[in-house]
RNA sequence: GGAGACGUGGGUGAGUGGUUGAAACCACCGCUCUCGAAAAGCGGCAUACCGCAAGGUAUCGGAGGUUCAAAUCCUCCCGUCUCCGCCA
């Protein structure tokens, strides 16, 4: 959500963003609607500000006649007021609908562009490894060495459905484990947060309105989210933060459930693309100041980075264009893993930053250095999402007698061993 | 799942239809006093929106309703607590 004055002072700036977004709304249409609002809202306070006094005086006057009287009149405009109340109810209606329509402004170096295909690399990694045979994909090298079953996956789960086991089970923990380690070093504060989650979460993330085909939504009314973002992000709702705490790190954990609707030829085989899933995600609550925002934005990039270049998986950074961009986000890099099978880099990561379009919906704020409340910024970054990350893994570290060569630091968290065999 | 109690400002907590946006206390800020501090005294201290301002409107968990007038009465929802049941 933006800030109404900021829309009405930054039309054009604004009209551009949706533009450069892909999102079709018309910015002089809301400014129209809000004058009506405010027109509407003035004529009601008016009418509300006349009865208050009278009734004051009904209070206080004691002659009867008089007292009749008046009441008989504030009746009449009572009438008027919810006439006009009903009139301004409509209009508040249709401008909140429009007001999460609007997208937040991306930054001027985001690239423009209508979808994944034309993000820019930014930067790569890494040697991507010269096989001399044939490499298979994850879903062969997994289920030749018994360590994910998709066929009772699916019998069991339904579509995309999977088991992990045995050394791929516990590839999976040991990346949380390593992942965790390194994120508490670097003064994360380690949560474990629900999936479960009210649809208030989901409309202060932005996740609603517009993404609900994604969702899994309970009989209670609940939705399961698509990522621990969420409900972290949610954790401090209606809050007032001290400026001191700030920034706040969480490495959240969590399951994660998309229905992938509209992906039903895509990734049809093997981890790449999953009902649910465990991530883990970083959240950063900071200051309201677009600097810090980039600062950490870049931190929280670099982290992951960091940890791919210390597993030995070649990526590569990707800005996203425009069309690429979510409703809320100001900026979006994607960190994409080299995948030998498919000849490609596909995304694992995905790290954004949102200035206070959610802290606004949310309601989270903290005082600044003049004691005045303001929103704090947002910022989250995937950290470890297995399955795409163990896919990448398997496919990288594979050898040719079809084994699997574990990554150095990850040998402490898998007893030791140097191969998946 | 059944029965009951409750939800008020940063905190504790008073307030059950009428100058109540809300007593009191604590915390916090300013001033007086002091060489300084403590103590004491005085004053200030919610948020959002509209307005150049004066001022106005709304908000006592949330949404509706009754009334000239609602923190206070009614309905629904959310949440918390207690007891019972169920499960571990």
């Amino acid at each position: 959500m933006l800030d109404i004055k900021f829309i009405r002072e930054n039309k054009e700036i604004v009209q551009e963003g949706a533009k450069k977004k892909l999102v079709d709304i018309d910015i002089e249409k809301l400014v129209t609607l809000d004058d009506e609002r405010l027109k509407q809202l003035k004529e009601v306070e008016d009418l509300r500000s006349e009865v208050n006094k009278v009734s004051n005086n009904i209070a206080r006057d004691q002659d009867p006649v008089l007292k009749n009287q008046l009441i008989e009149e504030m009746r009449i405009v009572k009438e008027d007021i919810k006439q006009k109340e009903e009139k301004l109810k409509i209009i508040i209606e249709e401008w909140q609908k429009m007001m999460l329509q609007v997208p937040n402004v991306p930054d001027i170096s985001v690239p423009d562009g209508k979808s994944d295909e034309e993000n820019l690399e930014l930067r790569a990694w890494g040697e991507k490894p010269v096989f001399d045979f044939t490499p298979k994909d994850h879903v062969a090298i997994a289920e030749n060495l018994d360590l994910a079953d998709f066929e009772r996956g699916t019998k069991v789960s339904g579509f995309r459905g999977y088991f992990m086991k045995n050394d791929g089970a516990l590839l999976f923990f040991a990346l949380w484990q390593y992942f965790l380690d390194y994120f508490v070093s670097q003064g994360y504060t380690p949560m474990i947060v629900p999936s479960l989650v009210r649809k208030e979460t989901l409309m202060g993330t932005g996740y609603i309105p517009g993404g609900e085909d994604d969702l899994y939504k309970t009989q209670d009314g609940e939705y399961l989210a698509g990522t621990g973002e969420v409900a972290m992000m949610s954790y401090y709702s209606g809050e007032v933060l001290q400026k001191e705490s700030l920034p706040k790190k969480f490495i959240a954990f969590s399951s994660c459930f998309r229905r992938e609707a509209g992906a039903h030829g895509k990734d049809v085989k093997g981890i790449i693309r999953v009902h649910e899933f465990f991530k883990l995600e970083q959240i950063l609550l900071c200051e309201a100041s677009h600097e810090e925002s980039v600062k950490l934005h870049e931190e929280i990039t670099n982290h992951v980075e960091h940890l791919m270049q210390e597993l030995g998986i070649p990526y590569r950074i990707v800005v996203n264009c425009g069309g690429d961009l979510g409703l809320g986000q100001v900026k979006k890099y994607d960190i994409e893993a080299w995948m030998p099978s498919q000849d490609k880099y596909r995304e694992t990561h995905s790290s954004s930053y949102f200035h206070d379009f959610q802290t606004r919906r949310l309601n989270i704020k903290y005082r600044d250095e003049n004691e005045k409340l303001k929103y704090v910024h947002s910022l989250n970054n995937t950290a470890c999402a297995t399955s795409r990350l163990p896919a990448a893994i398997l496919e990288n570290y594979q050898q040719a007698d079809g084994t699997v060569k574990i990554p150095e630091v990850l040998k402490k968290y898998m007893g030791g061993k140097d191969f998946i065999k």
